[in-house]
Parts: C-alpha cells; structure tokens; sequence
DNA sequence: CGGCATACTTGAACAGCGTTCAAGAGCCGA
DNA sequence: TCGGCTCTTGAACGCTGTTCAAGTATGCCG
C-alpha cells in the first residue's frame, strides 16, 4: 500500500508532538513511514511546506463555536489554542509561520477574526486588533516553550497571558471610552 | 593577534544582517574571521548562545531616552525597534529568542518596561503589558520578515503594527475608564 | 491475456551542518 | 630555558535537506 500524503502530515505532526523540531528531520519522518526519504518529496514540495500543513494539522481540533458572547468566546478561544499549542513543543514558532504566510489558511484564526468583528470593531481596526492578539498568543507560547526547553521558570506564564488578553478585550469592548491622547502628548 | 570574543559576534551581527540566519553557520563565520570552525568554541559556548548575544547586539544602538511624555516616547521606542529589527533578516525570530531567555538582557526592553510603568501602570499589569507589546512588535516584524523571504506583499504592516500599538496604548492611558465586562458576560 | 501509462519508491549521491577534542603553537613570567 | 597559560588547528563523528535516474507496482485498455 503506497503512502497518502495526509499519513505523512500527521505522522510528521505526531513527530513534532513527541520530539520537537529539533528531531522532526525527514530522514526520522521518512524512518518512522518505514520508507526512504526521497519517498517524501513526491508527496510534500520541501520541508517548510510540511511543516505549514503541520500547523493547521495541529490546531485543527480547536472548535471554532459561538454563544452570542463574543468577549467570552474569544477568551476561551485564545485559552483553545493556547490548550492546543503549548504540548507541541516549537509549535509556538511553526503556527506562527504558518499564519505569516498565509493568516486565511488556518480555521482558528479566521474564527478569531470573525468574533473581533462581533465586537463591533471594523475595517482597519479589526484586522490590527487581530494581528495583535495572534502575535500575543503565538509569542506567548513561544516564549513559554523556550523557557521550558532551556530549564527556566514558567510560573505565572498563563496569568500574564490572560492580563494581556483583557487589556486589550477592555479596549475592544469599550472603543469609545477613551480620548485618543492625554492632552499632554497633543500638546507637544 | 589572537581572536575576540567581541570580534567574533561583530562578525555574526553583520552576517545576519547581510545573509539572514540560513546563511550564518559557524563554519562561514569561521571563514569569515580567517579561523577555522573549532576556534569558535573557545570564545562561545555553543550556536544558541551566539545568537542571543547577536540579539543584543543588533538593539544596541537603539536610544532609550525619556522626553517626559511617556506615550509618546513608547511610540517612538517601538518604531526605532522596528527600524533596527527589520532590515536585519530573521531578526524578529533571533531578538524574540533572546528575549524570551532573558527579558532583562536586552536594554531597549527593560526601558520599555519603566516608560509603561511612567504611564501609570503597576505591578503585574505592567509586566503584562511590556510583554504584551514586545509579542506584538517582535510578532508583527518577524511576520513580514517572513512574507518578504516568501516574495509576499507586506505593504501596510507598518500601518497595521501602529494601530495595534495605538489600540493597546489608549488602554493604558486611560485604565479606570472601562469597566472590567460587559454586563452579560458577568451575568452567564 | 499482453502492453502500456501512471503512481509511487528506491539508492545513491551532493554539499553542507554543529560540535568535540587531542595535539600543537605562541607568548609571558620566573 | 622551562613550565604554564591562552588560543587555534586538524580531523573526525553523525547528522541535515534535497535531487534524480532508475526501478517497481498498480490499474486500465484493447
């Protein structure tokens, strides 16, 4: 029985699971497929594509629901992927490159979107307010996942997290509120 | 004259800056300094260590003055950030593994840290937001680095980043003026 | 059934990589 | 001149991603 790409993909994810990136090589990959590598690149073009369709692969059971509370929603969203990602070792890094290329082609992050706007944030604003909150999670999560590998402390890594998520849900929820500047830095 | 230590990451900064990270390998830096690979060694423990020493290196010429206004003096850190970061290829990916390992080695952070806390902002609030806003400026360049290895447009990521700096920004200057939910959010 | 195209895999090689370490070189104070 | 220290070499180990002609299997057509 030949191979299917999507055995490839998710044993090359399983991989990641397991050893982390360091150890995710394609001679492992083609190993564990009990097969040569050059088998591999008729199914996949190069390894960084491999590693794009890993990076759906891995938030692809994140459930992409709605209550009608779009702050609410997004919290435990944001708190889903981060579930998700932080088991992976440098799945931190690889989501994130996947979303640089192409930010459309992972589910979760459309969802993401799609809440924002329900907020009642639009245009310019919400495509900002949702790079940045992505940037927040991924980098988090990266950050957390270079510590650990490195033997240092994580403690308190998820309640800043969350502090940084309600700063900006309480910008988001409340655009109006705010003057743009304090009146000293207009003065200027 | 024997080799420096300070000689040996000058030369690596220059590499990243020139040939980004795929072409910075410690034999080409080796060849570059007119020594052979295993010299390298006696003056850097290992690669990883290397780069986060780049990674102070390439911020290290970025000015952490204070004018007084602290809103606008973080507007004005984070876009000389940027500037330095990003004709730097990999940049983004290098500095944010330094940062990630040791938030107070690099200077540029640590002031950023203290103008947030000029702003008002206390306690653990302020180490969220600092690290809020470092994933989001580190997040947004090493996402175009990204797309411009890839050949993709990156026209408006300037735009985009602002915004975001803006959005968090107006919640830090103007904390109380928000409630912490929306009412149905407490209520269910 | 024979033959042929398509789908897939192999074997082998290319040109590199980070890292280690015994042995050697150059220098300096005694 | 003799240690002893700082620093570099040479060589090797076991990896890496990627390419490609040649080989094997599978299924369809006549």
């Amino acid at each position: 029985m030949p191979l299917s790409t999507d055995e490839v993909i998710d044993t090359a994810a399983e991989l990641l699971r397991r050893h982390g990136l360091a150890d995710l090589s394609m001679r492992r990959l083609a190993t564990e497929l009990g097969v040569r590598p050059g088998a591999l690149y008729w199914h996949v073009d190069n390894k960084q594509t491999l590693l794009i369709r890993v990076a759906d692969r891995v938030l692809a059971d994140v459930p992409t629901t709605t209550t009608g509370a779009p702050a609410r929603d997004i919290r435990r969203l944001l708190s889903d992927i981060r579930a998700a990602v932080l088991p992976v070792p440098d799945g931190g890094e690889v989501v994130a490159l996947g979303y640089a290329l192409d930010p459309t082609s992972v589910q979760v992050f459309v969802h993401l979107r799609r809440l924002i706007g329900d907020l009642g944030v639009a245009g310019r604003d919400r495509a900002a307010a949702t790079d940045l909150i992505v940037h927040h999670v991924l980098g988090s999560i990266a950050a957390q996942q270079d510590r650990q590998l490195a033997g240092l402390s994580t403690r308190g890594a998820a309640a800043a997290f969350d502090r940084g998520v309600a700063l900006v849900l309480d910008r988001l929820t409340q655009p109006a509120a705010a003057p743009r500047l304090a009146p000293q830095e207009e003065a200027t």
